[in-house]
Formats: C-alpha cells, sequence, structure tokens
DNA sequence: CGTGAGTTTGACCAGTTGGTCAAATCAAGG
DNA sequence: CCTTGATTTGACCAACTGGTCAAACTCACG
C-alpha cells in the first residue's frame, strides 16, 4: 500500500484509472457480478497490482459511492427558498435531467445500489438523504400553502422527479432500443418541462 | 430429469416451488449474485435435487422472465381505442401502479435486468415490446390530433408512466425510508392521478 | 551510478460456485 | 409386496474469485 505521504503521480494516475474502470463495470455487473480482474484489466493493471492501491473489490466499491452520493444531491441542495417556486422546480428537473445524460454510468450505480435493498447504503439515506428531503418537503408545501404553485404530495413530488429524470439513464437499454434513431434526450428536457408546467402552475 | 410426459404431482409442487424461490433471490441480488444453493435452500431443496428440475441457473432465469414480460405488458395491451382517452390513461396508471404493490419482485427483476443494460432482454424488447409500443404511441397520438387529450410526446408518456409507477417498486428501498411510517401506496394513486389528469385534460 | 522507496508481477491459496454422478430412497401400480 | 421409474442425496470436480506474498523491477534523487 502507498504511505500516508503526499501521493505520487503515478499513485493519483492510477488511483484515478481504477476508479474510472470500477465506476464502469460496477455500474453495468452490480457489485456481486464485478470482479477485481475485470476492473483490473479495465484498467490496464494486473489484479495484484490494483490491490496495491485499494485493500479490497469493497473499498473501491465505497470510495465510489461515497464520492458520488455528494454530487448526486447537489442539485436538489440547490433548490432556492428564494427564488420563483415554478422556476425552482423545472430548473432542478433540467439539472437533473443533465445528470443522467452525462453521468449516466454513475445513475446505474446507484440504481443497481437501490434495487437490491440498499444493503450498503441504508445508512446514508437514513441519515443524511432524511435530512435533506425533509427539508426540502417543507420548502414545497410552504410553497404550496401559499398558493404559488399547486398543491400536491411533496415527498411524493420528489419522487416523481428522481423517478422521471433518471429513468432515462438507467432504463437507458429499453428507451434507446423502443426509440430507434430519435436520441431520448432530444425530447426529454421539453416533455418533462411541460409535465410540471401543467401539473404545478396554479390555476389563475 | 424428469421425463418428457404429463408432470407428476411431485414436479409441479418442487418446479413451482423452485421459480417462487428463484423470484426471490433473483430480484433482491440479479442474477449474477445469486446462487444456486440460495435458491435451492429458499425451495426447500438441495442444490443436486433442484438441478434435476432444471439444467441450470441460467435455465431458471429464463422462465421466470418469459412468464414474467407477458403478464407485465399486459395492462398496455388493454388500452383500449374506444375507450375515454384521459380514462382509459388513468386507469392503466393505477394498474401499472398496483402490480406495483403486488408483484415488487417482479418488477425489481425486470429492474435489475434493464438497469444492467438488458443483456438478457435485449431481443424480446427490441420485437415484441417495440411493436406494441408503437402501436399505443400511435393511439395516443391521435387521441391528442383529435383534441381529446393535451399534446405530449407519446412514448415519453408512456415511459413517464413506466418510470412513476415501477419507481415504487424498484426503489422500494429508498421510498420506504424516505417515507417514516407512512405508506407510499397510501398517497401515490391519488398523487399520480393528479399529476396526469392535470398534465392531459384538454384546455376546455 | 547507486540506493532506497515506490511499483509491478507470477505463483499461489483457500473459499465459493455451477454442475455431475452413482448410489440410495421413495412412490404407485400390478 | 415387489418392481420400476421418479426422486433425492452425499461426494466430488473444475473453474473462478478475492486476496496474499516474496521476489523482481523502476524511478527519482543525491
Amino acid at each position: 500500500m502507498p504511505a500516508d505521504r503526499a501521493p505520487t503521480r503515478i499513485q493519483r494516475k492510477n488511483r484515478a484509472a481504477i476508479l474510472e474502470a470500477a465506476l464502469d463495470v460496477f455500474s453495468s455487473h452490480g457489485f456481486r457480478g464485478s470482479t477485481v480482474d475485470q476492473i483490473a484489466k479495465a484498467a490496464g493493471l494486473s489484479k495484484p497490482n490494483l490491490l496495491y492501491y485499494f485493500p479490497s473489490k469493497e473499498a473501491i466499491f465505497n470510495e465510489l459511492m461515497a464520492g458520488l452520493l455528494d454530487t448526486w444531491l447537489d442539485p436538489l441542495r440547490a433548490l432556492d427558498p428564494e427564488g420563483e417556486p415554478l422556476e425552482e422546480i423545472l430548473a432542478y428537473v433540467q439539472r437533473k435531467l443533465q445528470m443522467s445524460r452525462d453521468f449516466p454510468r454513475e445513475s446505474r450505480l446507484y440504481a443497481n445500489e437501490i434495487v437490491q435493498g440498499a444493503p450498503r447504503l441504508h445508512d446514508v439515506i437514513a441519515a443524511d438523504l432524511n435530512v435533506l428531503v425533509e427539508e426540502k418537503a417543507q420548502l414545497l408545501q410552504g410553497w404550496m400553502d401559499a398558493g404559488r404553485i399547486n398543491r400536491a404530495h411533496p415527498k411524493h413530488l420528489l419522487f416523481s422527479i428522481w423517478s422521471l429524470t433518471q429513468h432515462y439513464a438507467d432504463f437507458d437499454a429499453q428507451v434507446r432500443t423502443l426509440m430507434g434513431d430519435e436520441d431520448p434526450f432530444d425530447a426529454a428536457p421539453q416533455y418533462l418541462e411541460t409535465l410540471y408546467r401543467r401539473m404545478l402552475t396554479p390555476k389563475s
């Protein structure tokens, strides 16, 4: 294992290559379905060499997950109590949709984990995520009470945003097959904007 | 392996037990993450005994998938060109939501497969599902052209229905953690009805 | 160019896994 | 109750997998 000192050039390069390869492999085969050998080969290293940089397969996975969750929740954190409610929500939807397009592997990695019961994530969800969701649900409820957007169950509203946006990353294989030549991300922004605008615009 | 004759009482019972157990195990660990031993134990059989009824792990999985897909698409097939458009769509949404509540394992099994790129399902999706979706997208487009529901990209409309309803099964672990005591399925039907009603009800 | 820390590798190990097989056990009809 | 086919099992195997280790190699730096 590399010493506790500042990482050398080689260390930085190889650790980055491993995490990049691991994201690729884990996101398309799940934790259990991925082998250390696969990841090593994808990173251009031998298995023992990879294990020189990370103590175990699980350590790679955990580091990947830790890094992921933070960026994953940034768009929600950015929901601004001071902004115009409908525009804030629509912007959140679009930001989330962009993440599905630009970081589909991250989305699938997360999906893989949750679908299988979130065995390695349960604590994080119950703690950090729960607090954030509770806060933002309050915010949405406040906007609704003030008549600035239509009423709807705030948490279900958040779920629907996650669901609709991440669907384009998580079910990419299905969506693309059914869309043929058309790029799903051409019409998706418009579709989701229309959906949430119609749903939330308060009756004049 | 059982002969090609009519299945005995024991054969019927054990094959059913195996498929039931396999649904449980596959849906919560994925194909690669499940072991034959796990399935056998869950079915109350020894591993060699299980392999007396199915030639391989993959054979179990395939039989499960084949049976699944048909029932999975039934609600969409039931979308009736003769019915009242908005009510037809709302009924479809509710039927799909009920399936997520009553058959979450089936939903997760399917999700697991698609998230990982649908390696074993690509052909089926490209063939059967594609035809059905093409047909129903036409139907929706017709309703929009006739001004009976609001305009929206028909395929994205279908994707959104799948996404929103299956989310409650596939992301159950996350949804339940964030909802606390409240059963997600209490408010979900109302939420989705409101969403699609607001979105699709034509401006008078 | 020498040297010591950092890096890489082939050989290896123990546990797991999908699957086989011959022998043992069971069930049902004659 | 006895025979025959259906069912079950313990022992076993080969391939794979996560991980170890000592030896070899490389590289930066004095």
